[in-house]
RNA sequence: GCGAGCGUGGCGGAAUGGUAGACGCACUGGACUUAAAAUCCAGAGUCCGAUAAGGACGUGGGGGUUCAAGUCCCCCCGCUCGUACCA
């Protein structure tokens, strides 16, 4: 009998679901492990991202049912967004049908890759029984004033009439009509992520079980300083000007000021001023991306206004209107100390303004580090932290200035004016303003008769939807035609999860029970925002009374990409890895025979072509194969390269364990071990013990391809082990069962049929956890290197904790030692069961 | 630009500050076969040496701490992720 995974594969997922295995059971006395990998946008098919993900998700999950743990493990679908709208112009299908059929296909999928999954958990963000209880959430959060509206600037296509995300714009124009995007004043909805910075801020120092990269990139987001407001008084005038600094220690090597161009005083100068207004209008047109804002060459419009020192009211300092000068941070305003900052330094060599270095240094400017104040009056001589005190100190005293924390992070705006996402209930009456829509007529659903040929935002134009009645006058009124970000429906799914009741979001005792997650696995590229907003959410969940949870992950892992290795023809085509053969080292197109050049990896994309299909290595190997691949090629946290050799390696490694377990000889079952061991049981159980602790501590640290390669070990052990008596064949019997248990989580449906047939009847998915037995693993000898200077000249074998002195006599006897000890070492290093280092 | 991470044989990677290269891929030799594939056995960081014993070098580059550094510290280089309307 062949291993033929597509047969035994379909058979197991069969009998899984029968006797539905995988599902989460309510029964809340046992202990929970609540298991969740991020959920996929449908976008028609997995890729191996996903199969990574996924695989890495479901070891976890089985290893944990084994454990004993009553498991959560539930998959949906993060299913708004942009592309199916791109989908619906292009292919003229509607968004909804798209998704869902896409939804569909990627389910079957999923399904063939034998994941644990309890699918009747299964949730759908853009079905309105999901996106119904998000309205209520957004009007809880608007009564409660975490959610307001205010004015932005927008991508705008001028040509398509559409707001344009980010990524749709390519170097300044539309991705579509090519026309040069401008940049559009728009309402739009906000969440206040800004009230709870402080405490999204103390609590990473609690998530123990995060990567510290993950919780350094949040603290880095958030961006907490501490430093002074400043007004200074404008010349000629009795309005002030107040501006933020971290450093109001350099104060007095303050030169010039700058201001945001959306500044409100830059505003009131453009009014009068028509250069200042052409200017202003020049840096709206920039891009607003803060990687572009930084990037962009400095700009700069002299005003003709003057502020006063605040210490000094004989110098004056020149406004000036700056294109890096975020509106967004601090107060829109900056002093400028060009001796002390880099961009202030670059800034002030461009205009020609003048550099007063404030502290001594002998190094070159821009000097941005601690030292002795000079040209500084009362400041002079202090160290950076003194002079900051003093100085925030001298401007509350005079009334001029005040201790002050800033952060970085902005308010999350939420509105998208797009169709396909979830309906923001609001309501828009000429005579009563805005208001929420009545909770009894939520949910606000989408419209399905949309037309996707016409410009502009469908939900606008459409002619019914957006009309209807004020719910406090009755008058005609409009809806609110933006619907959320996407990371919205994100922000709450993994809560939603623990129960699927259809008349509340929540259940308090469900989640009591599950929430938070235990173990959350996802791509790194989500370490900021969909991570920081899950935080927030369920604090500001946790402010409106909906639920009482605070952090909503308990443990992290952030997974690699998959990448390959990629193909282009001699006329710069990049070709699919499946058009490539490799013949003598070269490479060449599989049906045209002409040369191809090979690239260097990189992580999978449709662009580039790099991709596998799963569904082909599905279909070929199985999906065990699949998974073992993954789960052992690199470690999770890391990049990994899909290579077909390793793949096949890994098909040719679940075939020798076929073989061998099913070629076992079928009198050997026997349940006991023998009473009398010899040397050669022995050692095969310190072995398979090893391995068992081996395998549990991987696991448990997410080292799954170390997992991996203990599995191998042991296998390799058993295999090459002698037979020579029943003894030995029930010790082998008894070793491969463990063998199996320690592979179900990875190769799951080959741990079943092989189970199987060894005779057992109940299925290897509930088969418990193998525990080490510290007996069989003591060992009697310890091989120590000895080195002499560090090197390592002999390794000698002692008995377990011989003493120092005994170790140093024994090393001492070694032929290759002496010859590098010509003379009395100066100093010997003798650590028991370790090492053994003679210093000359 | 800023923030974060990563860098070890031909390749993927392993290594509580204590024998660098576990486990695998590719490769080489052998067995089996008419032959090939598959399978099994063996070898293997590079260089010197005889294919031995043994030695020198070796974890992106440079410096440092230590009896001992892939691991800790400083500087540099390269790649990757994020950068707020992609998900």
């Amino acid at each position: 009998m062949k291993y033929n995974p597509s047969l035994i594969e379909k058979k197991w997922q069969k009998k899984w679901s029968e006797l539905e295995a995988f599902k989460a059971q309510i029964n809340y006395k046992k202990p929970k492990y609540y298991v969740l990998e991020m959920f996929p946008y449908p976008s028609g098919a997995i890729h191996m991202g996903h199969v990574r993900n996924y695989t890495l998700g479901d070891l976890i999950a089985r290893y944990k049912k084994a454990q004993g743990f009553n498991v959560l493990h539930p998959m949906g679908w993060d299913a708004f967004g942009l592309p199916a709208e791109n989908a619906a112009i292009e292919n003229k299908t509607h968004p909804s049908t798209w998704t869902y059929s896409n939804i569909e296909s990627m389910r079957i999928q999923l399904k063939q890759m034998g994941l644990s999954y309890d699918w009747e958990r299964e949730l759908t963000t853009c079905d309105p029984s999901y996106y119904k209880f998000e309205q209520k959430m957004f009007l809880d959060f608007y009564k409660a004033g975490i959610a307001y509206k205010k004015e932005t600037l927008v991508n705008w296509d001028p040509i398509e009439q559409t707001v344009l995300a980010n990524e749709q714009v390519v170097d300044g124009r539309g991705w579509r009509s090519g026309a040069e995007v401008e940049k559009k004043k728009m309402k739009g909805w906000f969440l206040k992520i800004s009230n709870f910075a402080d405490d999204l801020l103390n609590e990473i120092d609690n998530l123990k079980d995060w990567p510290d990269k993950v919780k350094i990139m949040q603290k880095n987001w958030i961006g907490k300083s501490y430093g002074a407001n400043i007004k200074f008084s404008i010349k000629n005038s009795s309005d002030k000007l107040e501006v933020f600094t971290t450093r109001p220690d350099t104060i007095f090597g303050a030169t010039f000021i700058a201001i945001s161009p959306q500044h409100p005083l830059a505003k009131k100068i453009a009014e009068k001023d028509p250069k200042a207004s052409n200017f202003i209008n020049f840096c709206e047109g920039q891009s607003s991306k803060e990687i572009d804002v930084e990037k962009a060459e400095k700009h700069g419009y002299e005003t003709n206004l003057y502020v006063y020192h605040p210490f000094n009211k004989r110098i004056s300092l020149k406004i000036f209107i700056a294109n890096f000068i975020l509106m967004d941070y601090g107060t829109g305003a900056i002093f400028g100390c060009p001796a002390h900052d880099q961009r202030d330094y670059d800034f002030a060599i461009k205009y020609s303004l003048k550099i007063i270095p404030v502290i001594k240094t002998n190094e070159d400017l821009p000097f941005i580090g601690d030292g002795t104040h000079i040209n500084s009056e009362f400041l002079n001589g202090l160290n950076t932290a003194d002079a900051i005190k003093l100085s925030i100190e001298k401007l509350s005293n005079l009334n001029i200035g005040n201790e002050k924390v800033t952060y970085r992070i902005r308010d999350w705006g939420v509105s998208r004016q797009r169709y396909w996402g979830c309906p923001i209930p609001i309501i828009f009456c000429d005579k009563c303003g805005e208001l929420p829509v009545p909770e009894e007529q939520l949910p606000i659903s989408l419209p399905s008769d949309v037309d996707f040929n016409k410009k502009g935002n469908p939900l606008d134009y459409h002619p019914s939807w957006k009309h209807t009645k004020c719910p406090k006058c009755n008058k005609n009124a409009t809806r609110e035609t933006d619907t959320f970000d996407t990371f919205f429906e994100s922000s709450w799914y993994f809560a939603r999860f623990t129960d699927l009741n259809p008349s509340t979001a929540f259940t308090t005792e469900a989640l009591k029970y599950w929430m938070p997650v235990d173990q959350y696995i996802g791509g790194v590229e989500h370490a900021v925002m969909h991570l920081l907003y899950s935080r927030f959410f369920m604090r500001a969940l946790k402010h409106v009374n909906s639920l009482d949870i605070t952090e909503p992950f308990t443990s992290l892992q952030t997974q690699g990409m998959v990448c390959h290795q990629t193909y282009k023809t001699e006329t710069e085509q990049w070709l699919f890895p499946s058009e490539v053969m490799k013949k003598n080292n070269n490479y060449y197109h599989i049906d045209t025979q002409e040369p191809v050049i090979a690239g260097r990896t990189e992580k999978m994309s449709k662009s580039k072509k790099n991709v596998v299909d799963p569904q082909q290595i599905i279909e070929t190997f199985g999906a065990d194969t699949a998974r073992f691949f993954m789960l052992s090629d690199s470690p999770p946290n890391r990049d990994m390269e899909w290579s077909d050799s390793g793949v096949e390696g890994s098909w040719r490694f679940l075939n020798k364990v076929w073989k061998f377990v099913t070629h076992l000889p079928k009198n050997i079952n026997k349940v006991e071990l023998p009473n009398n061991l010899s040397e050669n049981n022995k050692e095969l159980l310190r072995i398979m013990n090893t391995s068992i602790n081996e395998v549990t501590k991987a696991i448990d640290e997410f080292h799954f391809n170390i997992a991996v390669a203990s599995v191998r070990s042991l296998y390799n052990s058993i295999s090459s082990y002698q037979i020579s008596n029943e003894d030995d064949s029930a010790v082998v019997f008894y070793v491969t069962k463990n063998l199996l248990i320690l592979m179900n989580p990875m190769v799951p449906h080959l741990a079943e049929e092989l189970w199987q047939i060894l005779g057992n009847e109940n299925i290897i998915a509930n088969e418990s956890w193998p525990q080490a037995e510290k007996s069989y693993i003591e060992i009697n000898n310890v091989k120590i290197p000895v080195q002499v200077n560090g090197k390592v000249r002999a390794v000698i074998e002692v008995p377990k904790d011989t003493n120092k002195q005994d170790l140093e006599e024994i090393a001492l006897n070694e032929k290759n030692v002496l010859k590098f000890l010509n003379h009395n070492p100066k100093k010997v290093i003798i650590i028991p069961n370790r090492i053994v280092n003679f210093v000359i």
